[in-house]
DNA sequence: TGATTGCCTG
DNA sequence: CAGGCAATCA
């Protein structure tokens, strides 16, 4: 017979041991699994976010998709002009990519097919344009001289990059220089009107922290890469974190595209494999010199970034064109802005879209200062202007260039449905624009408290934005200290979050963004739960519950024009590295009132362990089909998107007194009930627990809450069987359960510590009986079984008395304890 | 595949 | 008590 004492060596030996007694699972939970259904097209939308937010957040480039929100923000001006023939194509391509994200936002939104209207504005540009020296071929793309280029050119600072990386792989930061770093002085046309200092601190400002964003993971693409036409594609470049190779992957351009000059399939491989370790290896990284090499591809993927982003901005505009081509009569002062964009060029006619990059780039800068309404002024603008040149020159055989002939209503306009179509089109990329600049801001509007950290003065090279100097912050953030900032603003307090991210006063266009999905999405659910509609209000807390949240903050639904969902709820919870910081918890005064939270901190918990830190994948890119990483993201983000989703759907039951999560009291309450059941149904638990708003979060919680309580009764038990025969029991009938045993104290103290309720006999007899079963099991020694308890947890489960009404009151607690 | 349960660990 | 994991069942 084993040694009975020895109750760990026993455990080890059924360790991992099937334990599943096989009680009767009941199928739970209709609400959670109307939760569920519901939930996969926003699980998909929220995915596609999160991913798409991630790669801000991260370093990891995997997509284009990064390089687009690096690129709303840092975007300088630049103008599509500079491109090339090979570059407008891969940016079509790039954008169709775009498109396509965005288009996963809605199921129901069709690929892009406005590829040809990209090229067409890029090669627009690029007539206007192709008299600059910039515009050679990449390699030649140093941009020598266009003035114009170095303020407003997005893509001319990708040839800097490249020039840099080229020079030197060390990133000598000051040798690029970015193009607001120039010298004004060079830039004799657009530069004066660009130059507005204003625009000019807050693009300073937003480059700032950008670049301390970007500069966490440290990544720096080796130039060489950035010759290949892909530039665009490449955009993504991964993040090789590790350091050692010597060759520190130049980051040939994960696009599937290949078009990496060195020899990229090896690499390739090499990197797909990595990609899975890249953020352990980013810290490893911040150690290793290479870092500086990665920063410089990440300055270049932000390069591609912005171009892409220019583009989107030019089709956005676009499509204000059409969206206000009544109202162009009446022009703005921003039209000063556009102005000097269009001066360049003398063919742009319709590529107002070059303009637009100076003017999206400062709209980028803006945006995170500015409301939008001023960007819808600078279109309404440039639509003049274009119209202006149109009637000057001949027009544009552009599909889009037509559509600036609006000038006169309808006059370019040949068919309403192109328009229709066009203006969808611009609608899904001002979306996606909308998307990231909302993430942008949110990175940018420093909520911190220790705005003062500076980053360590390596891992901020200067050489990109010189003209950061000037801007407001100086200070970047750590990826810590935004963990902090979203842990301590966000979730604490949303609404201060929001409202201090963005500076603009009456519009918050991005803000209202993120809305209307979530939005959209509990009407659904109110149809499914009967009328709870109106009782969510009181309890939800407010940084989960989209519609109080619009409410408060003084949206008007009908506002958004994007259907996107709560990007900036879903960021704080995928802020990728670190820990978890996040969430201090810190405001939480009362367990009861704040129950929301504890689910948020549950969820922060899962985010922050373990693999998550890093980058999400996206879901688009075919590049890195299988990572581990990635499907461990994947996984990750897919569970937390139900749970996010789980916490946003609306309670079944109406009552005002439901909570969003489970409080201390209902923990004793739990416990009390376990005197009773030992193997409540999630049924049951829904019905005893009506006050909680069930989702799978709770539920599971509950679950695990009995299990928990379960697993300390049988560890009790076996403790006390083998104890008695030690002692020297012989008979199961010696072994009895009262109220005064040191059993019954041991269980008492653990399920109802205070001793205010009383147990009832029943329990005693299920505990005699429990423990009798694990005697005679013993005994008869088959406890050498690995799964030797499943036997008896059959019997206990069958065991199980009913609880008490009185349990299913909320208030049974005061109604139990005070009797 | 999702739900449930138990075991182990922190 | 919660998270992770594995086993099992429907």
């Amino acid at each position: 017979m084993p040694d009975h004492d020895s109750d760990s060596l026993l455990n080890r030996q059924t360790k991992r041991r099937r334990v599943d007694i096989g009680v009767k699972r009941t199928v739970g939970s209709t609400a959670s699994s109307a939760t569920a259904a519901t939930t996969d097209n926003i699980a998909r939308a929220k995915a596609a976010i999160f991913s798409a937010m991630n790669s801000l957040s991260s370093h990891s480039h995997h997509g284009s998709d990064n390089d687009s929100m690096e690129c709303s923000v840092v975007q300088p001006h630049g103008g599509p002009g500079v491109m090339s023939a090979n570059d407008s194509e891969s940016k079509s391509n790039v954008l169709r990519k775009l498109l396509k994200r965005a288009n996963s936002y809605e199921d129901a939104m069709m690929p892009f097919p406005g590829t040809t209207i990209i090229s067409q504005l890029l090669k627009n540009n690029i007539a206007k344009n192709g008299g600059g020296p910039e515009r050679g071929e990449r390699g030649d793309r140093v941009e020598t001289g266009f003035p114009g280029s170095g303020l407003s050119n997005a893509s001319s600072d990708a040839p800097q990059e490249d020039a840099c990386s080229n020079s030197s792989q060390d990133s000598t930061p000051q040798e690029c220089l970015s193009p607001f770093g120039r010298p004004p002085g060079l830039a004799t046309f657009d530069i004066e009107r660009l130059n507005d200092e204003h625009l000019r601190a807050k693009r300073a400002r937003v480059e700032n922290i950008i670049r301390g964003m970007s500069h966490s993971p440290s990544v720096v693409v080796p130039a060489a890469s950035r010759h290949e036409r892909d530039h665009d594609m490449d955009g993504e470049r991964d993040l090789e974190l590790d350091c050692p190779p010597p060759q520190s992957q130049q980051q040939a351009p994960s696009s599937p595209r290949g078009g990496e000059v060195c020899s990229s399939s090896s690499r390739e491989n090499k990197r797909k494999q990595r990609l899975p370790q890249q953020q352990q290896q980013s810290f490893t990284q911040l150690v290793c010199q290479r870092k500086e090499q990665k920063q410089e591809e990440r300055r270049q993927l932000k390069l591609q970034l912005e171009d892409m982003q220019k583009q989107l901005r030019q089709l956005q505009e676009k499509f204000f064109q059409i969206y206000d081509s009544t109202d162009d009569s009446e022009h703005t002062d921003l039209h000063n802005d556009i102005g000097n964009m269009s001066e360049d060029s003398p063919g742009r006619s319709d590529t107002g879209g070059d303009d637009r990059g100076g003017d999206d780039l400062r709209s980028d800068n803006e945006m995170a200062d500015l409301d939008p309404g001023h960007f819808l002024d600078r279109a309404r603008a440039l639509l003049q202007e274009q119209a202006l040149l149109a009637n000057s020159e001949k027009p544009r055989r552009d599909g889009l260039g037509r559509n600036k002939g609006q000038v006169g209503p309808g006059s370019s306009m040949h068919a309403e449905g192109k328009q229709l179509a066009e203006t969808l089109k611009q609608e899904l990329n001002s979306a996606m624009t909308q998307v990231v600049d909302t993430v942008v801001k949110v990175f940018a509007k420093p909520p911190c408290p220790t705005p003062q950290q500076a980053f360590p003065p390596l891992s901020i090279p200067p050489e990109r934005f010189p003209a950061a100097v000037n801007g407001d912050n100086p200070n970047f953030h750590t990826a810590n200290q935004r963990l902090q900032c979203f842990g301590d603003v966000i979730i604490p307090n949303p609404l201060d979050s929001f409202a201090s991210m963005s500076g603009i006063p009456g519009t918050t266009n991005d803000q209202t963004e993120a809305l209307p999905l979530v939005v959209r999405k509990t009407p659904s659910e109110h149809h499914h739960q009967s009328s709870a509609v109106g009782a969510h209000g009181g309890n939800h807390h407010p940084v989960l519950h989209p519609s109080s949240l619009s409410a408060s903050m003084g949206f008007s639904p009908p506002s958004f024009r994007h259907p996107f969902p709560l990007p900036l709820m879903g960021y704080p919870f995928q802020t990728p590295i670190g820990p978890p910081t996040a969430y201090p918890g810190k405001d939480r005064t009362s367990p009861d009132s704040m129950d929301l939270p504890r689910e948020t901190t549950s969820l922060r918990t899962k985010m922050s362990s373990g693999h998550h830190l890093g980058h999400h994948h996206r879901s688009c890119s075919p590049a890195h089909p299988g990572s581990t990483a990635e499907s461990l993201s994947l996984s990750l983000i897919k569970s937390e998107c139900s749970d996010l989703q789980d916490m946003a759907d609306i309670s079944p039951y109406s009552g005002s007194n439901i909570q969003e999560g489970l409080s201390p009291n209902h923990l004793k309450k739990a416990k009390l009930m376990f005197f009773y059941t030992r193997y409540p149904s999630s049924n049951m638990l829904k019905m005893f627990f009506s006050d909680v708003k069930f989702n799978r979060c709770i539920t599971s919680q509950l679950i695990k809450w009995f299990s928990n309580f379960r697993e300390f009764y049988y560890i009790q038990m076996e403790k006390f069987a083998r104890q008695a025969i030690n002692d020297g029991v012989t008979g199961a009938e010696e072994l009895s359960v009262s109220r005064d045993c040191e059993l019954f104290r041991a269980l008492n103290m653990h399920y109802n510590k205070a001793n205010d309720f009383e147990v009832p006999d029943r329990f005693l007899e299920v505990a005699e009986i429990t423990l009798r079963e694990f005697f005679n099991a013993i005994v008869a020694g088959k406890d050498v079984d690995p799964s030797w308890k499943k036997a008896i947890y059959k019997v206990i489960c069958k065991l199980d008395s009913e609880v008490p009404e009185i349990f299913k009151s909320p208030n049974c607690l005061q109604e139990l304890l005070h009797e």
